[in-house]
DNA sequence: AAGTCCAACAACCGCCGAACC
DNA sequence: AGGTTCGGCGGTTGTTGGACT
């Protein structure tokens, strides 16, 4: 999974990034921001190139990156955005925060993408699909439209995602995500004003940051309920509930499941 | 145990548009 | 107005680990 290093011809260093060439990429950003790409390697000490600099941060380094696996809501909201979006990766990033163009682009093209072939080639689903968009026409002619439900659901993952509650601290994860990182990181605090997320980050431990990063508060309990965050998708036929979905393959392609209790369930 | 295949994903590459001179 | 630089985006590649034979 990982590049061996190499240098082209410039001497500029390719392949996988050491724990130390990302150490020295996080102390530069701290203490001087990134503003030129281009520049920030000669200053930062670091032979890569601008560019390289720029995806290493953007996608793993940056505070907030989320890591691990997707959540079955994020699948569902992936699927459908992909939909009518296309590979417009950027903008299908910005309606899943913590994740990368690159990471949600990774995730579609190693497992999404079978999903949604048998998405559309499953009748059942296929009939779902029919009578989303038909409802999501309708709706746009009257109270909603698309954009405004996938914002609401944003926001609500947003609100209810404990990483943007608080300040968090570089996970040790993140040491994972090179094989070559060592644990450098792991107690390695800092205040970086992001120009993506423009949050002051500072040292302060938020559990399983990575395992349960939606709709569970501190204690582990659901906090979300599917009027909080699922009805307007519901409204829209973006999402629909599981009463005529027979078996545990088609419930995949739903990501969800509401309990009688009107709960989410994951 | 060894070889092969494949999924996963980090990283690179080329292109494009915006900003700047 | 034209050229250059830079950042951002999407496509693609390269490598690894695990599953399978």
């Amino acid at each position: 999974m990982v590049r061996t290093p190499s240098f082209d011809k410039n001497g500029l260093k390719k392949g996988t990034w050491t724990a130390e060439e990302d150490q020295k990429l996080i102390d530069y950003v701290a203490n001087y921001g990134c503003s030129n790409w281009r520049q920030l390697p000669k200053h930062a000490g670091l032979s890569r190139c601008g560019k390289s600099c720029r995806l290493r941060w953007i996608n793993y380094l940056r505070p907030n990156v989320k890591r691990g696996n997707f959540s079955q809501e994020e699948d569902s909201l992936i699927l459908e955005l992909h939909q009518s979006l296309g590979n417009r990766w950027s903008t299908i990033a910005t309606h899943l925060p913590g994740r990368t163009d690159n990471e949600i682009k990774n995730h579609w093209h190693s497992s999404l993408k079978n999903r949604s072939t048998t998405f559309r080639s499953n009748p059942t689903i296929g009939n779902a699909l029919t009578r989303g968009s038909s409802c999501k026409e309708d709706m746009r002619n009257e109270t909603y439209d698309i954009d405004s439900v996938l914002d609401h659901a944003t926001h609500n993952i947003l609100e209810s995602t404990p990483i943007l509650n608080g300040p968090v601290q570089i996970s040790p994860s993140i040491s994972s995500l090179s094989n070559t990182a060592s644990s450098s990181t792991n107690s390695k605090s800092f205040g970086v004003e992001d120009d993506a997320c423009s949050r002051q980050v500072i040292g302060v431990s938020v559990d399983d940051f990575w395992t349960e990063p939606f709709l569970q508060d501190f204690d582990g309990n659901i906090s979300c309920t599917s009027d909080d965050f699922l009805k307007p998708l519901f409204d829209l036929g973006i999402l629909f509930p599981p009463c005529s979905i027979d078996d545990q393959e088609n419930f995949l392609f739903y990501g969800l499941q509401i309990e009688q209790t009107n709960e989410v369930q994951w």
